[in-house]
DNA sequence: GCAACATATGAACAGCAACTCATGCGATGA
DNA sequence: TCATCGCATGAGTTGCTGTTCATATGTTGC
């Protein structure tokens, strides 16, 4: 393999896009949304049920809910006196498995990287050469 | 290449998973350092570039590659003076793409949503049926 | 109409996290 | 060794956000 990999097609976000992109990703920044979701993920169901599930307090489900609704991440619709919430469409499934898969991932990779400050890399008596321009 | 999209295979996640979860997605969940990785995205640069290029003061720069740092998703490495930081791997580039590319598949529902608080659904006589059990 | 249930919402509070400022530590060159 | 550059780090501040409590809105059955 001599070289790298294809191209990154990631050129830098505008101030904008980084945003909107922080903006969405903070609803999977929380532990109770993620759970929220992941179990919206295994089938639509009611607030009360909802609550029971990640055993949070029905008034705390009701705000995240919202948070995710303006988030166009999940969809209520009103079934009697409840109303049932589902993930808005496969997309959002998509993100949070790919999201699930890539921690897991990431998780790995942790246990054996202290991940401290980086220490010195070039000999004792450099070369004086290079360093990046 | 592996994965493949088919079923949703996303049962509930544990409580701790959760937790685990929304800590990786964290460092994606504010502006400053979704430009960080973008920028990184499009290739390494020392600490100072970095300031610069995402408009911030050195310090609070450091501060957050620290973070991404201990989250494995950045590495840095001494070249003389200055410390050169890249992408942890082509994963972190591949989980910042996806993340861009569902971001902006989002952004396009919520121009043609409202997402109130979900209104009736049933008429006004109901067949007094159903609702999930 | 009223009572009971299911959800949404507003206010207040607590915890956290991102930034600034000042300073420490490592590396280079004279 | 000393002065300077580059980056990291600790303290302190401010703003945001997730939770709880209390209450409003909406729905059903009587």
């Amino acid at each position: 393999m001599s070289h790298g990999h294809a191209e990154p097609d990631l050129a830098f976000l505008s101030a904008d896009t980084a945003r909107s992109v922080a903006e969405t990703m903070q609803a999977l920044a929380t532990p109770s949304r993620v759970r929220i979701l992941s179990r919206l993920g295994a089938g639509a169901c009611s607030v009360g049920e909802l609550a029971r599930a990640v055993e949070m307090e029905q008034s705390a489900v009701s705000q995240q809910l919202r948070v995710l609704r303006h988030l166009g991440l999940v969809v209520g619709q009103r079934d009697g006196r409840q109303v049932i919430y589902a993930l808005h469409d496969e997309h959002v499934r998509a993100l949070l498995a790919e999201t699930v898969s890539h921690t897991e991932h990431l998780r790995l990779g942790l246990a054996a990287r202290p991940s401290r400050a980086p220490a010195r890399r070039r000999p004792r008596r450099p070369t004086r050469a290079s360093v990046a321009s």
